[in-house]
DNA sequence: TTGGGTGCAAACTATTTGCATTCGA
DNA sequence: TCGAATGCAAATAGTTTGCACCCAA
């Protein structure tokens, strides 16, 4: 029901990040570059995003140049693994990837599925208490849901 | 790969918490008591526990009553609906429900799927940021994600 | 040439839904 | 009695997997 629709005319290949910075970042995070990981981080690296694997396929394969859903899924999962894109949990139908890899938290709206950024000085989170015997820290993700008013 | 499945043999009746009991909390709650509810109720506000709507199927099923799985899943939503249950979203691949209602935040362990409940306090989630514009709070979420270590 | 990367389709799994049956007030 | 609750099975949807093919080093 929420409204996830939206640009969903063709994309301009212009508005991307151009080919050469992508094949750096990957270079950079140690992912060999092929030709579909360039197309998919060309999208997801241009500005700061919160996208699904399907919104991510669905703008690739506006591109002109389709990549099939398998590797949109392999790339988004490598890309996480090497720190270039941050998996957030907000929503039990669906991962978002954030290309803000940065720690910062969300907010979401449960109503529209719209997931957007937090300053991270705008939220303090105190000190940690601690943690479970045995473990070490992953990571903290700190969510506000909203709602539509009405 | 993570081992959710413990606690596996049978249930013994006399460690859940009495159907009077049950009955009143619901009634308290505006929800109906049926035979089906009152069981998982029964099994669900034991004490604190964050169960997969799997695990809760999975007891129900333990205390001779079988109830079915359409039914599980209705009757968790309706329970977190009606505020005795709250859900709980850390992994893509399932929803918990903490039988702890009250606001308080969590640790997840990522290996073992294991999740527990973080004092109120011990965490300190300054001034909200200004939600966005036709908005309202519906709840803020703090997860702990840590791992195994090594 | 050779192993990693890709693509397709089939498999999986948690969850939802439709609908006939049963239950509880 | 009568609407609500239940249960089953089938439908959904996101994600994963198996395996043959392709490509770059």
């Amino acid at each position: 029901m929420p409204a996830y629709t939206r640009h969903m005319a063709e994309l301009p290949l212009n508005a991307l990040l151009d080919e050469a910075s992508a094949a750096a970042r990957l270079q950079a995070a140690g992912i060999q570059p092929t030709r579909q990981r360039l197309r998919i981080a060309q999208i997801l690296l241009t500005g700061h995003q919160h996208l699904s694997a399907d919104q991510v396929l669905d703008r690739v394969n506006r591109t002109g140049k389709p990549v099939s859903k398998a590797t949109v899924y392999n790339t988004l999962g490598l890309f996480a693994d090497k720190g270039i894109l941050r998996e957030v949990i907000v929503d039990p139908s669906r991962v978002f990837y954030d290309t803000n890899a940065a720690s910062h938290h969300h907010v979401y709206n449960v109503d529209t599925g719209e997931l957007s950024d937090i300053a991270p000085h705008s939220i303090l989170t105190e000190p940690l208490p601690r943690l479970p015997a045995g473990t070490e820290l992953e990571g903290v993700d700190v969510v506000i849901r909203v709602r539509q008013i009405r």
